[in-house]
DNA sequence: TCTTTATTTGAGAGCGCTCTCAAGTAGAAA
DNA sequence: TTTCTACTTGAGAGCGCTCTCAAATAAAGA
């Protein structure tokens, strides 16, 4: 089983390398018996046109890289990554691409990895998730013009093409929500070295602007979105006397719901909880957790395609695609004793299933 | 900021192509004068090699693949596999190389997506990590030699290198910590569609004939390695009244968990449970779960590392490599009433701390 | 029938790098 | 000084593909 060649598939089918190379491609002017022999011969002898030497030749190589930063613990904890990878996985399969994973440990590391593949042909674009408020390499990747799409927002959100979810709408719906049971002290456990953690946190103070209230700073705790986090930051929000809580991440409430548990309060009856993601961890939390369901998969979709139009030189006309999010409502805000009552965004209310 | 050749670089410098060349890979016998000015021009010209280009001419991509069956569920409720893309993400890292990431949906996928890699100078190698006894392509691999290390273990065992972790010890360890702690009807959470289940219910078995003890089969269900699998299986088991019972997955201990909550058991007092993973689930869990931590990342990173020796053609003396469990002892199986405490897996039993 | 135009093919020049081979240089040995 | 053995460099032939260009052929129009 070695490998061919176009010239070698050529000689078996009596035509020259370039018309072999036609018919792999799908050109279309070709004799139709001039494709079929040629075609008998690639079935027949298994051949694969060598990729790296296409890739060399067209300078194209199909191939898009994903950036993963996994300093971050929630990269294991939570599964955010792997859906939106998945996602991501999609759209390069329905494209033909070849997916190159760059996961980076440290903010060193990325600078490194970046540049170890800025002018290396290697990647045609890249898709890169780091919500960091520090990205460092963003400007990097400007100067060298290398195609990219940002999942999330960053510092540089006017300048690139990315795709995000509404995080704004998802915790003004979250906090509405909290605000329409009649909550009085709702506490929410937010993130502050992230972009989408700014957003959450504004979507939570227009929630409470709506409805003329003022947001009590010692009701402010911060996490990482990482488990361990939203046990440290409930435990710091339990001697405030909060009778709701808004927390930014499900895995991070995951967390809170343990610090609760070992204070001995009851949810919802003590205090009301919503998380946000609606991720897996939501339904295996008790009870089963209120949340913000965002579409993460078809992020990573839809990342894909706007990247592949770049390529294309047809870039789309937006630099934003921002996908709206849903409020799920299960038992741990206290609404309703059963479960997965979804709500619409965009009509920034809910329903209750009877 | 365009791309600059071997070529150019050698121009400024004053020397020939294969002399930056020699540069640039560190070749040894170059004039200390010349390396410097070449050096000089490439630190200057921010020159980086196209290695496109690199990879056609020397028949080496540095690109290894990773393919990943993202059909089952646990992909997203699990986080094994990102722990283990960990692992293999800082293998590669360590070795230079660039990891392409193939996520399979379905078994035709699966084909189709090794069909499109094979002979295509792609990929060096692949690290393969389908548990599923149907692997259809393995024989495919091997037919075309394409090098790769399978992570887990298939029913090609003796034809392929592989890492693994101790299923069999594993699972005995756990099953042995219950049968001391003297529980008469020890039920087990099985999975029967891959091959690291097979092995686990062996080490179960074991165990239950060290002890001369007989499986009862009504005592054995099945999952898939998912959290709803566990659910289900747990609700199947609890009629026939277990006194404990072994999950061979952390997640399906987490199903199984809601389940005998709904069933208004007590966990460890009226059931014990044991999983297997110790992956964060383990510690979210309430009670926190007993249960048999595998060293997952190092499995990745050692697969690599397997793999990269196979590249080189020094291919390591034993064909597979077995890693090491510990038993982790936390409230879920009744033994102690607060948590981690580890056994060595080579001892076979366990300490408690004080 | 003779152009004109469209279709079909092959030749050949790269893409940017590696790697062998041979030539040139220098230092050690004779 | 001559010869032999490193060491150091450049020339050049690919790696397997794409893509332009022009030649050859066929179809259509005058």
């Amino acid at each position: 089983m070695k490998k061919l060649t176009l010239e070698e598939v050529g000689k078996l089918a009596g035509v020259s390398r370039a018309t072999v190379s036609r018919v792999v491609n799908g050109y279309p002017h070709i004799r139709p018996e001039i494709r079929e022999r040629v075609q008998r011969v690639i079935d027949e002898t298994g051949y694969r046109p060598n990729l790296l030497a296409r890739s060399l030749a067209s300078d194209r190589s199909n191939i898009i890289g994903l950036v993963i930063p996994s300093g971050a613990q929630a990269v294991f904890t939570d599964p955010y990554f792997p859906c939106l990878t998945q996602g991501i996985a999609r759209g390069v399969n329905s494209n033909n691409l070849t997916l190159a994973l760059f996961m980076v440990h440290s903010e060193q590391e990325e600078e490194r990895t970046i540049l170890s593949i800025l002018g290396t042909g290697l990647v045609d674009g890249l898709i890169v998730t780091s919500d960091n408020k520090g990205d460092v390499f963003i400007p990097e990747l400007l100067k060298h013009d290398m195609p990219f799409v940002q999942i999330g927002r960053s510092l540089y959100s006017n300048q690139v093409y990315r795709v995000d979810t509404d995080n704004v709408t998802g915790s003004y719906l979250a906090t509405k929500h909290l605000l329409s049971l009649g909550y009085q002290r709702i506490a929410t456990i937010a993130t502050n070295r992230n972009c989408s953690g700014d957003d959450r946190f504004t979507g939570y103070a227009n929630a409470f602007a709506e409805y003329g209230r003022t947001i009590d700073r010692r009701l402010v705790a911060y996490g990482d979105y990482g488990l361990e986090s939203g046990y440290h930051a409930m435990r710091q929000l339990i001697p405030q006397r909060p009778d709701a809580v808004f927390v930014t991440s499900d895995t991070m409430a995951l967390g809170a719901l343990r610090a609760l548990q070992e204070a001995q309060l009851r949810v919802p009856d003590d205090i009301a909880i919503v998380g946000y993601d609606d991720l897996p961890p939501a339904v295996q939390a008790n009870p089963q957790l209120t949340t913000i369901r965002q579409p993460i998969e078809q992020t990573g979709f839809l990342a894909v395609a706007t990247l592949v139009k770049i390529l294309s030189g047809e870039p789309p006309e937006s630099h934003e695609i921002v996908l709206p999010v849903e409020l799920v409502v299960r038992a741990s805000c206290g609404a309703v004793r059963t479960n997965a009552v979804v709500a619409s965004a965009q009509k920034a209310d809910y329903r209750v299933n009877p």
